[in-house]
DNA sequence: TATCATATGACTATCATTATCAAAAAGGTG
DNA sequence: CACCTTTTTGATAATGATAGTCATATGATA
């Protein structure tokens, strides 16, 4: 049973973090709660390095440690609160998972990302799915080119 | 101007392969054929590692090192005649690209890889690209499910 | 607030990949 | 074929991202 978080305010993922946690005899803590934070008032693409320093920046008093970024997405991925995609030599990039379903378009040169969602698209794939007698629960589509910032840089 | 190798012959891509190395001032050796021929001989999806055991056990005379299989995938890659997928945890797989282009569809259950292949998803996702001012290079689209055989033992 | 399990940060370990470098091999050239 | 130059090679070290370890700190519960 995948829990559904679009839209939801902080408030609500805040809650919904707290119960995860709870449910899993775990602890809530201020670190949980700057990386649940920071996640969603920049909800953009962040490798742990980048969210890490984030953080830092943005909760000068809190010690945290780059260990805790990593255990603490794990967690929310975990949880689908977050939600990931590997970049191959780029490593892995993460986002807060309360915005509508999207695939990502991405720069092969400066690892740019962009987010679009085509129902076409997604109908097709739900198609293809049936003709092959699969029940489609889930995708991953990726598109890598080159952004015409990059082009022009050749 | 990118080269298309779908349904070659082994000989022509060798022919390819040794133009390449030509084209760049580089040397044909017997470790890039052997890459080459193992990948050919098994169209599958490879780790580094696993085609570097493979082409050891195919090639018993042969001296070969890991670092070499890692430069000449990354050679084969640069000229399209092999192609990758960034697998998450999973890691980096190559196959020979001499196939028809193909997404797969995967079964959650067991693992089943159904290959298939759709012109109106390619062109919706070449129009995105384009609305979105990229040059589009590549993609990755793998759709999760559950296959018939699988849903019915539940 | 006392207790105790979990979380933490600093550190170390691991793993895949990449870089280094001396020796070997390729491939022109005469 | 022998020579010469450049590239390639394998072994090994280095790297960098992520995961594990552990003593201490800190939440949650009573």
């Amino acid at each position: 049973m995948k829990k559904n978080f679009e839209e939801m305010s902080y408030d609500e993922l805040l809650t919904e973090f707290k119960n995860i946690i709870k449910a899993n005899g775990l602890k809530f803590t201020s670190q949980r709660e700057a990386i649940l934070r920071t996640l969603y008032d920049n909800p953009q693409h962040f490798t742990s390095e980048n969210l890490y320093m984030l953080v830092k920046q943005r909760h000068p008093d809190l010690t945290i440690g780059i260990a805790t970024v990593y255990r603490t997405l794990a967690l929310l991925e975990e949880n689908s609160l977050v939600s990931s995609i590997s970049l191959g030599i780029q490593g892995k990039k993460f986002e807060i998972a309360n915005k509508p379903h999207h695939d990502h378009l991405i720069c092969k040169e400066c690892g740019k990302i962009v987010e679009f969602g085509n129902e076409k698209i997604e109908s097709l794939q739900h198609q293809i799915a049936k003709e092959n007698g699969f029940e489609l629960t889930d995708h991953l589509m990726q598109l890598y080119g080159v952004c015409s910032e990059c082009k022009k840089e050749t």
